[in-house]
Formats: structure tokens, C-alpha cells, sequence
DNA sequence: AAACAACCTGAGTTCACTTCAGTTTGAATG
DNA sequence: CATTCAAACTGAAGTGAACTCAGGTTGTTT
């Protein structure tokens, strides 16, 4: 089941907690944020407005709530493929696959987290905002850690010419990431070819 | 003068359109779009809310031109810089160069155009607003022309490998652009260093 | 079946953006 | 110098979507 994702372990049996998230992705990925009604959202999976505000205190924490997921699982993700490589090459090539091993839903997550990144910049008024916007924010600096390191390994091992990690796995993020504002599922070019062209892309920027 | 690049040919003497648009650009850079309240525009300019209206039909109108006038200079720079270079790796660390050689109210303006790209997605409701809209994303379309016939020549001249210059040209474009959502003038890297380090990342990703 | 927490609701509030119904300013004209 | 006119401006009122409040309902637990 796709929701199964975001389900966090200590929800009582009736909670509709996922059920928002589900129908706050689809809404906040299709139309955007700032275009979609947090009432539509509450239509959507057939509650009240008012209903809502028991699960998220505002529509920007459910926002920062499903970036905060989308980061945890990116960085997730990231691990698991990369642990046990030994070629740094194989480690980065696997490291671009997994970003673009994405669901549909996974794809609006990624939208949603790129199209709101500035978001997680200044501070918030409630608490469990803040709290949120904090996590988000080390997960960035995680996953931003998480290249830099993959590519100062591979060139300390020889493998990469020597360059500055931090701006050179910033520059790879960055261009990995910016797919997500222009690729639908229903435009000319298949994901696997997109990726397999960042890939390349990837591999001649930092190996060569 | 910083504003005189903002500066509409028909406007009044006492017109304060320009100095609407700085203030604008600097408050929206700063705190972000939706964290900048309106007045607060009003209030740097020394005007009443009100008067804004005379200039621009909302918030987001006034958004709107800002990110269109930065297009519009984007693309221009990009033209001037690669016209009458005939080698195509030449003509292509031209492309970056000038995406890089910017003014500080520059900065601001590519950070929020990439701050608020996804607003050029969706029809506006009001006439003038949607004008922008539209002339803005044609200008995203031209820019994106601009590198997809550059990376064209340069195949077709033997000097880079044949591959889909659209997807190629989307992802030189991606990187360029991400910088501008983390870079800081006040930070650590300063920005000619970080040009040189995206030039070799696009000369290796494409001409290799 | 009593108690309790989780879940939900309609009515009312708030805040920023926007509209309205005019008023002021200053340059051009007779 | 007075008149005219459009550009520029204003305070007060309106709007809509996010949010708060003061309770009501439901299902589970003891």
C-alpha cells in the first residue's frame, strides 16, 4: 500500500493522519502548495475542516511534515544503496540510480520538497512547525553530507580528481534535484533514460 | 545605477514603479515571497498600502514582473556573451560565465525567480497578471532554447558527443541555477571560485 | 455501564490582500 | 495666473482562507 510509507508508528486505529498526508500530496503536488485549499484537502478525505487542526496545527506543518518524510526517506535510500560498494564509481552511479527509483507518489513528494525548499530557511511561530522545520533542515544537511563524503572517499581512494567535495556534491544535489521541477510522468522521456543521462552526467563531472 | 536596469521606457516623472520594484526584489529576496508582507513594501517605498495599486494589480503582479525581467536579462546576457564565438566549448564556458556574473540585487532576483518557478505553471485570474505570466514562461523556454541549440552546434560541429541536448541542456541549466538557492554572498565560497568549479563540471559533462 | 481519550463539528475570529470612493499633486494649457 | 487634467495617492470598508473556540460524538477500556 502506498500510504504504508508515511504512517508513523503511534497513530490510535481511527486516525486519519495518513489519509491527510495521502490527499495532502496529491493536491500540494498537482497544483502546488499555495494553490491548493487546506478545505479542499479536508474534502478530499472526507472530514471537516476544523477536523484537520487535530492532526497538524496548520497547513505548513502538514507541509513540512511530508518534506521532512520525503528527506528521511531520500537519505534512507541513499544509504542503503550505497553501503557495500568498494568502487567508488559503482558507489556514485548507485547513488544517482536510487534518486531517480521513485513511485509517483515519491515523484510529488520530491516536487512538493523542491518547489517549498525556502520554506525550511526562516524560523516558524508554533512549536511543532519549529520542530519540524529543524529536522527537515539537518536532513538536508544530511543528505548534502551524504555526497560530499561519497565523493571525498572516492578521492582520497584516487578515483576522483581532488576538488572542493562540499560545492562539487552541491553542484551533483542540485542538478539531481532539479528533474523534479520540470519531469511529469506523462511527458516524451522516460524516468530510466532521464536517469541514465544524469548518471553519465555525474560520473564525467566527478571522475574526470 | 542599480534600478536603472528595472526601468520601463512609459512612465510617468513621479512614477515610484522602479523604486517599488527594488524594494520589492530586496524584501522577497531577503525573507522570501509569502514571508514578505505587502505593506511592508509599501512602507521601505513611504507610501500607503494602497498606492501600490496604481502600479501593480497585486502582490503577485508586482512577483511576476520581477521574475520576467530577470528572464529577460538572463536570456539578453546569454545571447551577448555567446555571439561570434566560433569554438563550442568556448561559446559554452561563456554560457556560464555570464549566469554567474551577476550584481547583488542579480542574486536576489534569480533567487526568487527560482524561489517561485512553480507559480508560472498554473493560469492567473486576472488579465495583467497572466500577461506576465505568460511572456515569463516563454522566456524560461527561450533560455532553455538557448543552451538546447548551443549543446545542437556544438554536437553537429564534431566538438561535443552526440546526445538529447533538450535533457542535457534542462540539466546544465539545473545546475547553474540550483547555486542560487544555497549561495550567499556573506558565505564561505566565494562565487567566482564556485563559477570556475560549475565551468569544469559543464565542459566535462558535455564536451567529454 | 461509566469513564475517558480520540475524534469531530458549526459558529465565530483574524489577518493580509484587495476594492472603493473619493482627495491631492503638479505639469501643461489658455 | 487661473483652469484643467491625469497621475498619484489615501482612509475606510470588504473579502476569503487559515485558524480558534466551545463544545458534541464515538469507540475502547475497565
Amino acid at each position: 500500500m502506498v500510504s504504508a510509507r508515511i504512517v508513523d508508528p503511534d497513530e490510535g486505529p481511527r486516525s486519519k493522519r495518513a489519509a491527510i498526508l495521502v490527499a495532502a500530496v496529491e493536491r500540494f503536488g498537482e497544483d502546488g502548495y499555495e494553490n491548493t485549499k487546506w478545505s479542499e484537502v479536508a474534502d478530499r478525505v472526507g472530514i471537516g475542516q476544523t477536523a484537520l487542526y487535530h492532526y497538524f496545527e496548520s497547513k505548513a506543518h502538514c507541509l513540512l511534515t511530508i518534506m521532512r518524510l520525503e528527506l528521511q526517506r531520500s537519505h534512507d535510500m541513499f544509504v542503503e544503496a550505497t553501503a557495500g560498494k568498494s568502487e567508488p564509481v559503482e558507489e556514485l552511479r548507485a547513488g544517482v540510480r536510487t534518486a531517480f527509483s521513485v513511485t509517483e507518489q515519491e515523484i510529488r513528494q520530491m516536487r512538493i520538497l523542491q518547489a517549498n525548499m525556502s520554506l525550511l530557511a526562516t524560523p516558524r511561530k508554533s512549536k511543532r512547525e519549529e520542530t519540524e522545520r529543524v529536522a527537515a533542515r539537518q536532513l538536508v544537511q544530511m543528505v548534502e553530507r551524504d555526497w560530499t563524503n561519497l565523493l571525498m572517499r572516492g578521492m582520497s581512494k584516487g578515483a576522483f580528481p581532488v576538488r572542493d567535495a562540499h560545492t562539487l556534491g552541491l553542484a551533483v544535489l542540485g542538478m539531481i534535484v532539479s528533474v523534479w521541477r520540470w519531469y511529469r510522468p506523462s511527458g516524451a522521456i522516460p524516468l530510466p533514460e532521464i536517469s541514465d543521462m544524469i548518471e553519465g552526467c555525474v560520473v564525467r563531472m566527478v571522475a574526470e
